[in-house]
RNA sequence: GGGGGCGUAGCUCAGUGGUAGAGCAUCGGCCUUUUAAGCCGCAGGUCUUGGGUUCGACCCCCAACGCCCUCACCA
């Protein structure tokens, strides 16, 4: 019997033990829990002294996180959604409940029914007279101090991830607060928000691989969506002003810290506007979110880093606290809490004070080519030298696709602060309308922060002619991003007239791992993309 | 795909060319104000897998598998 076989028969005889005593260890509804967070406030308010109990009874339940039995006396921390609640229980208040204690473990949901005190050393306790089992556990949850720092293991078992590590699932509450400011952001100024295909019969809007799939009856081969542009725009033709999506897309690229299979972006599209509006819109969601994380974050992570700090001072020095504080930019949080008291939009990233406060600067895609790698757009010669000093095969490509790579090589790294880089070369954007006295410039912007693509817009093509003949050399694969299908029925609806308008596709997940400084998008997506788990003897023999 | 790192008890991690250790969790005992409770005791391992070198491999070599980082690719 393996060691994993011998916790969960261990567990399971507790389970029969509490059948046994006539108590379901899967407890049904569990009316009227207050939440742990609410009980602290009301314990504020009554003013309990240091080993007095109140007359306040309460209601609440959790996950038994920790466990200390002392003979006739038992503490029980619980965790809920809004924190940790101690449970104390004395074999003299719940008299015929006590076994119950001896088959709790670690993990179990439990309710507890009781009155509000103070333990001697403050600690905020429900003295409960009654204990309710509401689901035993079976699998023996991760060690208590450390949690789950396996990696692999933390995706794989989110949900274990998720009630061991608070701090994950701050970032995930963080993640659904940004996509609600987000969404009221452009519901506020009179957005429509829609829902389009997943599965398309023709993949088009981006530069990407698709996933391809089935549909039995029609017998007829679909794409999982690359991008729900094109489909959008339809819907500028079909008189809806000003609509979005927030979009789940999928790409069958390669798998980066940047990048999953499938990935969520906020696109919009507004008649009669322009990509100057657009920088707008970005300023104005990325604000709103900026605002949603900082009230959820900067306080709760402020304050829990200072508690440490105090307890590291005491049990081991100033001298560890001073270090923890460091390790934990505690000085920058400060100072980004403060930022916001003065009305700027700062947080950290990657030990960085990255500042979202609008306007952000505007810069042309042409001067930071010149800038960073020393030379002209529009020379071509020039342009191919350099590629080639640094490595990039210049053979067979064109002059734009190469001035792109350049691009990527020497400027990317350099916008760090938040930043609109327009104008881009219009060869490698076959969607967006060209700059009017400049037929070789798009009228397309990029919003890159710490050095990492954000969002990308463009004054949209509404010239069927120019639309198709685009999708012609693309097909053709002339230009870098290839569409590589025609889609006549995309083309038809121009035909019928769609109003001039900008467009906008900003990364949500993205966004939410700049807000919320976490390095990989992995850490931002639930259940991000993993190869199954090769389990026992299947995997043996390599 | 290239380079680097990792894989040891349920979890978090040490470790040595002579068939393995700690803390937590589990199990048994004591304990009515604990705070990662404490004290005493027990148990738990195909050291990722497969080859090789060796008298002997968890350790050295080769390969495979998985994960992480990084470069390339990639709106």
């Amino acid at each position: 019997m393996t060691d994993d076989d011998r916790l969960m028969t261990q567990r399971l005889k507790k389970r029969d033990a509490l059948l046994e005593m006539g108590i379901d260890p899967y407890g049904g509804r569990f009316a009227d829990v207050q939440a742990s967070a609410g009980l602290r406030r009301k314990a504020e308010g009554l003013d309990l002294q240091p080993g007095v109990r109140s007359e306040m009874t309460a209601r609440a339940a959790g996950r038994i996180v920790l466990l200390r039995l002392m003979g006739k006396l038992a503490f029980l921390t619980i965790r809920d959604a809004t924190g940790t609640l101690q449970f104390g229980i004395s074999q003299g208040d719940i008299g015929e409940g006590w076994p119950i204690l001896k088959e709790l473990d670690l993990g179990d949901i439990i309710g507890g029914d009781g009155v509000l005190g103070r333990t001697k050393t403050g600690e905020l306790t429900l003295w409960c007279n009654h204990l309710t089992v509401l689901a035993k556990s079976l699998q023996p949850p991760p060690e208590k101090w450390h949690g789950l720092t396996d990696v692999d293991l933390r995706y794989r078992r989110r949900y274990v991830d998720l009630f061991t590590n608070p701090q994950v699932r701050d970032v995930f509450h963080m993640r659904s607060a940004i996509i609600q400011a987000v969404r009221q952001c452009l519901v506020d100024v009179g957005y429509y928000e829609v829902e389009t295909p997943v599965l398309q019969p023709i993949y088009g809007g981006a530069a990407a691989r698709p996933f391809t799939t089935h549909h039995n009856t029609l017998d007829m081969d679909l794409f999982l969506r690359i991008s729900p542009e094109l489909y959008l725009k339809r819907l500028l033709v079909g008189g809806m002003e000003r609509v979005f999506e927030i979009s789940r897309n999928f790409r069958n690229e390669g798998i980066s810290t940047k990048h999953n299979p499938e990935f969520t972006m906020i696109e919009l599209y507004e008649a009669y506007a322009d990509y100057q509006v657009m920088m707008e819109r970005v300023e104005q969601m990325v604000s709103a979110a900026f605002e949603v994380s900082a009230r959820l974050a900067v306080p709760r992570r402020t304050v829990a880093i200072e508690e440490e700090c105090l307890r590291l001072g005491r049990e081991q020095g100033e001298e560890a606290a001073d270090a923890y504080a460091r390790e934990q930019h505690l000085t920058a949080y400060r100072e980004a809490r403060d930022a916001i008291g003065r009305g700027r939009m700062q947080t950290m990233f990657h030990g960085k004070i990255l500042d979202f406060t609008p306007p952000w600067p505007r810069r042309k895609y042409a001067d930071l080519l010149q800038e960073y790698a020393g030379v002209a757009m529009t020379d071509s010669d020039t342009v191919r030298k350099k590629a080639e000093k640094l490595g990039i095969d210049p053979s067979g490509k064109d002059t734009a696709v190469l001035v792109n790579q350049l691009f990527e090589a020497t400027v990317e790294h350099h916008l760090v602060q938040p930043t609109f880089v327009y104008d881009y070369p219009a060869a490698i954007c076959p969607l967006t309308r060209r700059h009017p006295q400049d037929p070789s410039i798009a009228l397309r912007f990029e919003a890159f922060a710490a050095a990492m693509e954000l969002g990308n817009a463009y004054t949209e093509l509404n010239d069927p002619q120019v639309q198709a003949e685009n999708f012609r050399r693309t097909v053709a694969g002339e230009g870098e991003e290839t569409m590589a299908v025609m889609d006549e029925d995309f083309i038809t609806a121009l035909e019928y007239g769609m109003p001039p308008a900008g467009g906008l596709g900003v990364g949500i997940d993205r966004l939410v791992m700049l807000l919320t400084d976490s390095h990989s998008i992995r850490d931002v997506i639930l259940f991000p993309l993993q190869r199954p788990q090769a389990r026992g003897d299947e995997s043996a023999g390599g």
